[in-house]
DNA sequence: GTGAAAGCGCTAACAA
DNA sequence: TTGTTAGCGCTTTCAC
């Protein structure tokens, strides 16, 4: 087309009313007269007008408002991880003019989620991203974002039926399918291999079956009975039944290896190999958290699979942005790819993590 | 500080001087009294002025053109794939009227990439991303950069000398000790590996060595004499001399693993294995091109490592554009993790490709 | 319904 | 050496 910039003055001109009138067709705002609004309407076809989303932002007075909302990063270092990519986002956007607030929940405590929502309900936010980890009671609050037009972004977990704008976080069914092929990698012989599910329960707990059924999968089409699979529920269990259970886990001597569908699971049970001095059992688990990188710098952890968590927040508040600011519309979802950690390149996504944009 | 935004009108009235005055002590342009100065710099001190880069970039005339000079995408998929990210950057800075422009050479052509030069040395562009294939010739290329002002950035391939504002690649070294992990990793018994340089002879060799010598290193360190590394060259061959070479490579019983330090080299490889049938031969090789994507399905490829070119060439133009217009320093030097790429988690890798920003 | 005009905060040209 | 002012392109108010 033409590569000059229009100008909406240039629109007017061309159309023969004034820009007050190209702008209310623009945005559809106040009366227009139909024959004015056809005139306009057909200048507009002729040529190819992109706004100035710098001038409309310095003109326009609306200063949008973004709030996260995810579990207290003070009470997990996984959730912590998030933050920080919330954090960066609410420096990457203040030149903007668009604030970034948080609002932080308990993990295990649906009241305390309540409270966020409640505030949310008051406050009116131009636009959510949020880790909808209590199922249920999350639902409701979708329908009030649905009612009063405020975009909303999930991530971490997914759950489709909510429709949100977008989706950032990972195909858990492929990710489980990730950890057996690892798994298969480093204990190529017969052997047993335990899927562990050590988080609290609660709604969350549906999403690690699909972790489950993923690692299952996977040595089930190799239909090879030299495999097989087992897995342990460690939800809701005194810290000595814990250890109980993992004790005779370990009595097994078909046991080659472990499956920890979260990362907080991954270090309890990491610290509880080194305690029994069981270098002999392969470790798979998830996340770049403090302690499951000492884990695997001293070896009893062979594989962590990264989830991103710094990046899913810093990317949810840049789609939010986009879509408000620039109107620029987000993925419905992305999936991140399945990041394997080894030995080897675990410097490597350390020193990344501090710099990636 | 005070949480009001302050203008420069704020600055002016409160200093008992005019916006003008305020604004040339700012940016140091134009003669100022040192009474005047003084009173500017005091008012400075005591409150928190943050410019308003939006109404900067209305209001100032220039507009940025950056200009990213890569090897020509439609001869090599892997720079192929690095244009992929130049485009992304193109549209994603079009609103802030940041345009960006790419310049080819041929890989092989030295005087193609002196005439990319000559055209940068006539029409000035306000910032530059360059792979910097030709060692020597692209150190007079950086003089003239630093001379004029020019900030310039390089990716790929990292040239320290020339002290770029800014460098985005991989840790080589590091990268090859990730292969040699994963061969290991899939090859634990007695054999001896081979490390293979198959691009053709230029400057970029000295680079390859790292990687090989990180390869090697390894292998060294586990101090066993089960395992012995063997460097082969194919540069500037025939194609009949090229397959004669890993003709006698394969015939050597020990052999039970390649490792490619090339993405071309890589899939080149894989073909040949193909054809003579040998699936005992382990292969690592680099990046998700098109023919390693196909190899790696069928299981002739086990690992790739990801060298994610075109999120190279995004950050790279991010990284101009934040300097030039936000005036954001980007971190001297990023370098990316070192991704490892299996049958399994190929699929999300593949996927996330063409979203993530 | 419509057009004119006053900003948004900053830059840059101009006059004093 | 300084202050004033006219924009940048868009939004929004206010008369008509």
């Amino acid at each position: 087309m033409s590569n000059k910039k229009i100008r909406i003055k240039d629109i007017a001109e061309l159309a023969g009313v004034s820009v007050g009138t190209v702008d209310r067709v623009l945005h559809s705002r106040g009366k227009v007269s139909d024959e004015a609004l056809q005139k306009v309407q057909e200048t507009l076809e002729q040529i190819n007008y992109k706004p100035n989303l710098i001038a409309r932002t310095l003109s326009s007075r609306n200063k949008y408002r973004l709030v996260a909302i995810l579990p207290d990063p003070s009470l997990d270092d996984y959730w912590a991880q998030s933050n920080l990519g919330i954090e960066q986002a609410e420096t990457e956007w203040s030149a903007f003019d668009i604030q970034v607030d948080s609002a932080f929940f308990d993990l295990y405590n649906l009241d305390s989620f309540k409270q966020v929502a409640n505030e949310i309900y008051k406050t009116m936010p131009d636009g959510i991203l949020i880790a909808p980890i209590f199922y249920k009671e999350t639902l409701p609050f979708f329908e009030f974002c649905k009612t009063n037009n405020i975009p909303f972004i999930l991530f971490n977990t997914n759950i489709p039926e909510a429709k949100p704008l977008s989706f950032i976080g990972q195909n858990l069914y492929e990710s489980g399918r990730v950890a057996a092929e690892l798994m298969h990698l480093v204990q190529p012989g017969p052997a047993t291999f335990a899927i562990i599910h050590s988080k609290e329960d609660n709604d969350n707990a549906v999403h690690l079956l699909q972790k489950e059924k993923g690692f299952k999968d996977y040595f089930l089409e190799k239909k090879d009975k030299d495999y097989s699979t087992v897995t342990i529920k460690l939800t809701s269990l005194t810290k000595a039944k814990i250890d109980n259970r993992l004790e005779i886990l370990l009595s097994n001597p078909q046991l080659k290896g472990i499956f920890l569908s979260t990362s907080s699971g991954t270090s309890y049970v990491a610290s509880f190999l080194e305690r029994q001095k069981r270098k002999d059992i392969k470790l798979v688990g998830y996340d770049l958290l403090k302690e499951n990188i000492l884990h695997m710098q001293n070896g009893t952890i062979d594989f962590l699979i990264n989830q991103n968590p710094r990046r899913q927040a810093l990317l949810g508040i840049r789609y939010l942005a986009n879509h408000l600011f620039l109107q620029k519309a987000p993925p419905a979802t992305n999936l991140f790819p399945l990041e394997i950690i080894t030995q080897q390149n675990l410097k490597s996504y350390l020193e990344a993590m501090n710099i990636n944009f």
